[in-house]
DNA sequence: AGGTTAATCGGGGTAAAGTCCGTTTAGCCT
DNA sequence: AGGCTAAACGGACTTTACCCCGATTAACCT
């Protein structure tokens, strides 16, 4: 095993030229798909010339194409986790566990319709274990919130994986582009629908 | 648009070569996962020379090699679904709406461990609607139920999706394959967090 | 049966993903 | 500063998904 022991975690550490590199395909990156306006334009050998760098540079740093998309989320996941982490409450600390978590699933909405392109492109059949979108973040936010709550006899572990699963599975695999174009807040919907389902996991 | 209506539904319609050729090459590609004991190694190319085919048939039947294994997903969940509909209660008919909510919760963690490999090859980030994994019948049930619920005031669909990702989504995104292989078992444990969940979105 | 047609088949072609290894260079040690 | 070494770089190479279109054939009609 060469690979790196965190492939593609939160890795700013190692040398000077590689943090620089890793930044700028980002950046590269972030600019194809604003441009080219969909996932689908980016290829690997289009972002390594790009950015003025060779091919092998690119796949040691991502791994796989769906690796560059796992980085970009984790990046954006970043800043949106200091909001949860420190930002004012209900989202971030002090204010009720259960309030907490309801601003969480609603923010964490806003944010997966946000980047659904790039979050559905994180997917990868082919990977054995599905980095990026598992958010280990996301879970273990909503497992320490469910720690406060009145869940005798919970599997907490569990549960924050169901609910984990329930914030990001409708926008990653059940809702369809065209769900997003109709005249209907499709946000508020998935939103209101995420309070109702806490507010009964805690009888009312 | 010449790709037919129904790309990779259940189509077992059409010219009679089609749908043997079908058939055939969903056999093979069971065939080689039995033996290579893994999705990654089913190539286009392997799997239409052992089916002794060419490859442009191949694609055209499949469109996508995901779509291969939403395919083979989609044949198993048949047998599965038929259970449900017709099966001995509380999965099959018969029982009350919450029993056989949990049964079915149960039985389909059973069904997604069972075929988790298939499943998560059957993810391709690529794809702008994510077909054969969505499980329509799986949501379709469940919403049934729930609509046979004391769940006054809530948005039924919605919460029929989360309950979707609920299921499929640990299996698919969140457990690591080394989750798998732990001495404890990971079923009962997923299915008896199910059983926990829907208890207390009913109120006890 | 024979002809017509529209769909399927086949396999060579293209482009993109992913690999390898010789070359270069950042970081450190003296 | 100068040298050492482990790590990163680069781009040619291999593999594989996916496309295209001429050849073939199943289904239907008379």
């Amino acid at each position: 095993m060469e690979r790196p022991a965190l492939p593609l975690g939160s890795p700013p550490t190692g040398r000077a030229d590689a943090v620089r590199n890793r930044k700028h395909l980002l950046a590269t990156a972030r600019e194809m798909l604003a441009e080219q306006c969909g996932a689908d334009g980016l290829t690997m050998d289009g972002l390594a010339e790009r950015a003025g760098l060779g091919k092998g540079t690119v796949f040691r740093r991502f791994g796989t194409r769906a690796g560059i998309f796992q980085a970009l989320l984790e990046d954006d996941e970043h800043a949106f986790q200091e909001q949860v982490l420190a930002g004012p409450a209900p989202l971030g600390p002090g204010a009720p566990a259960l309030d907490r978590l309801i601003a969480y699933g609603r923010a964490r909405v806003a944010f997966m319709i946000r980047n659904r392109d790039i979050a559905r492109a994180s997917l990868d059949g082919r990977q054995p274990i599905p980095a990026g979108t598992e958010s280990p973040l996301s879970r273990a936010h909503i497992r320490m919130l469910l720690a406060q709550m009145p869940l005798d006899g919970a599997d907490l572990e569990m549960l924050a994986i169901q609910l984990t699963a329930a914030l990001d599975g409708p926008l990653l695999l059940y809702l369809s582009a065209s769900d997003f174009t109709e005249p209907t807040g499709i946000e508020e919907r998935i939103g209101l629908a995420w309070q109702d389902l806490v507010r009964r996991l805690c009888g009312t």
